[in-house]
DNA sequence: GTCGCTTTTAACCGAGAGTTTCACGCGGCG
DNA sequence: CGCCGCGTGAAACTCTCGGTTAAAAGCGAC
């Protein structure tokens, strides 16, 4: 069970407008793609995905670019991988009829740990926690 | 973020010998792939590579088959889950230098989440759960 | 209007992992 | 010794993922 890089771009890009929320600007896909690391051509269709899913928006034209459809408060972890993945943690033993039903709890119920502790992860908070850490310094 | 069918072909397997447990007698792995709907050819694979991390006997020759290797109770599905997959819940994130370390504490966050979920189940408390099941059906 | 910049969309492709099957060697029980 | 079923590696097959290409279209400036 992996988590596809796909996920990973996306929240990253999404943690990346985050940081940049406040000055309400739009950040072109190129800029963003080289300061995360993520291939330009590739991030075009996960940002397009993500609109789809009001989670950002673009302007188009000169000066065009994403940025965030709704504060980082409001935007979870669980939010970003839905929109790229399905469902989170999804299993053909969810659907088989061979897979017997205790079992198919089973996946149910680490199905619903995942998502609360993805959903219960703000992109707010991580923001939050990295300034966190640069006060630890200090001590 | 998909859990492979190996994995749900894994827990089928150790939780039919859940249920055969009590008589100490070895199942042919025929006899299992049949009755859980799993190619027996793919189920043997599986069955060697939980054997070698201790959740299975086999016993081989005529009446041979496999048999757990310790009590349902002992054995939790992030077990079976980890015997067959590496690490629960893997990511590219967690190595690539280019992920934020903020996002990557929320990704090991997550991961935390469903290893306890997982390693907080055991095969005992499935059979338990179906066996509920049959009580409610007395109401 | 039109030129340049951007997003938008769809189609495409290579690689690699996951699934399944095959063939054959080996080990123990009767 | 002979049979039966495990043990193992490798071949074939499918399918998704990661990424690219190219064309269409919106927006602003001149």
């Amino acid at each position: 069970m992996k988590l596809s890089v796909k996920s990973d771009y996306a929240a990253r890009a999404v943690l990346w407008l985050s940081r940049h929320y406040q000055d309400g600007t739009a950040r072109k896909v190129e800029e963003m793609g080289i300061a995360q690391g993520i291939p330009p051509k590739y991030l075009v269709q996960i940002l397009i995905e993500l609109k789809s899913k009001q989670i950002v928006k673009s302007v188009r034209g000169k000066e065009g670019g994403y940025l965030l459809a709704r504060p980082p408060a409001e935007i979870t972890l669980g939010d970003v991988i839905r929109a790229v993945e399905g469902e989170i943690f999804d299993s053909s033993a969810m659907t088989d009829p061979h897979c017997p039903t205790e079992l198919r709890d089973g996946w149910r119920r680490v199905q619903r740990a995942v998502n609360e502790a993805a959903d219960s992860l703000t992109f707010q908070q991580l923001l939050e926690s990295s300034v966190e850490k640069e006060k630890m310094y200090y001590i």
